[in-house]
DNA sequence: GCTCATTTCAAACGAACGTTTGAATCAATA
DNA sequence: TATTGATTCAAACGTTCGTTTGAAATGAGC
């Protein structure tokens, strides 16, 4: 495209207002569907020509939008992630002035992880909670390209907020640390992938908006309660004989 | 085969004692290859082919001893989860019935659950660690063969030490216990899946026997604190505003 | 040595995959 | 209206997939 021309706008996308459904540009239509099959199927498992059908697309036009199939999923994920991180910094930035000198508790500093999280799953009805569960599954996909591109896009978040509960929890060991975020990611993203975790509960109401609520509710004081323990020490005398043999 | 013959014994199985390597029957050699490759690519991205050339049998063999490509991740899960869970509920009888009436602790339960799957990952050498891996994946695939499949050969194991829990934090209510479970399983199965594990702490020396133990001995200190905390009110006005908005 | 069920093997099957191609379509400019 | 560049489309590309087939090889029992 030459500079000073204009491109020819593509279908629908001449309502910015809300979606007739019939008259959304084909990029977004392919991402929104993407977004449900990746999440149901796996990246793997999931063909371009099922998500072309499924957003009423030609077959070739997620090769033309986006490049490939793993530009695609990338995509995808970019969509909502890395507002949803940057919005959980902002949070932790803002809770931090707020406190002024007094430092974070674990509780604070959980919050600003989750309620960014919390708000995308609401605030998109129906795609805000099925990219959650999407992007659970994509922590535990080997794909070495998902991989990478998952720690690349968490790098800087991460290191925000390992610095945080390190002020938080001064009497933590760094080393320790790592490994408690480690288990506090692990618990988080196995949460928000599971099919089971909504089939768990009897009283769980499938259509509820405030199950993702629910959940981490119950979630957060487990990880907080983690995170403060205190710290074994490897070889003392006293400390618990996790490991006996029977 | 008809009753009262004997078949005709394959390759190498008329030796019992170890391995040769180039003396291993069909069916082991298979198991072996999958093993391995599943974990290092899932259960989509790795083809027939592959595991055949690098178990060096033909392409044929996987359909006619296991019949499929899914009856193969079956048995290749089987092999190692049933003996292991088999185990788990062993220990956690023999803790009971060493405790007498005293109720047993978390940390007992715990390392109930956690000792069978240490035992496996040294028994066999690079195997077992291997097979932690490959079933921490397993836990996160999208595919429902594997879903139920692994349900079903969990749930006695789970039922069994959920009574355990609940004997052991009866204060905690039948509900909340459940999803704190389920955190539990969510860190350990990621913990055992993660690749990042294994590179996140510099002094971790990959070869190392002990690396899983040591792993291990920061986790179940964490759950334990996690599994004992306090449990929330949902509406109790003294609670933690975990998601007051910003 | 012959029999026969079991196991191995090379070859092919049809289906599905991600991607490419080149023409058709469209809206805006000149 | 003619031109242009962005987008859509049907069709085909070459590859790889899981599975099937039928014949060859194998070794224990008669």
């Amino acid at each position: 495209m030459a500079i000073g021309t204009i491109p020819r706008i593509p279908r629908g996308s001449e309502f910015t207002a809300d979606k007739p459904a019939e008259f959304v540009d084909t990029k977004s239509r392919i991402l929104d569907a993407a977004e449900e099959l990746f999440m149901e199927h796996g990246f793997e498992a999931t063909s371009l020509r099922l998500i072309t059908t499924a957003a009423a697309v030609n077959l070739a036009a997620v090769n033309y939008h986006f490049g490939s199939k793993e530009e695609l999923f990338q995509s995808v994920l970019t969509r909502r992630l890395d507002p949803m991180n940057q919005d959980r910094m902002r949070l932790l930035s803002l809770y931090e002035a707020a406190s002024g000198n007094v430092p974070l508790t674990c509780e604070n500093i959980i919050s600003a992880m989750f309620i960014p999280a919390l708000k995308l799953a609401r605030d998109h009805q129906t795609g805000g909670k099925n990219f959650l569960r999407l992007l659970g599954r994509a922590y535990a996909d080997p794909a070495p390209f998902i991989r990478e591109f998952l720690s690349s896009q968490y790098a800087e978040m991460i290191a925000r907020f390992r610095a945080a509960f390190s002020h938080a929890l001064p009497h933590i060991p760094r080393e320790e640390l790592s490994w408690r975020l480690h288990f506090v990611m692990g618990a988080l993203s196995y949460t928000l992938a599971g099919t089971d975790a909504l089939k768990m509960i009897a009283q769980f109401q499938p259509g509820e908006a405030d199950n993702d609520e629910k959940v981490l509710r119950r979630l957060a004081p487990f990880l907080a309660a983690g995170l403060r323990s205190p710290v074994e020490n490897d070889n003392a005398p006293g400390s618990h004989q996790w490991f006996a043999e029977a």
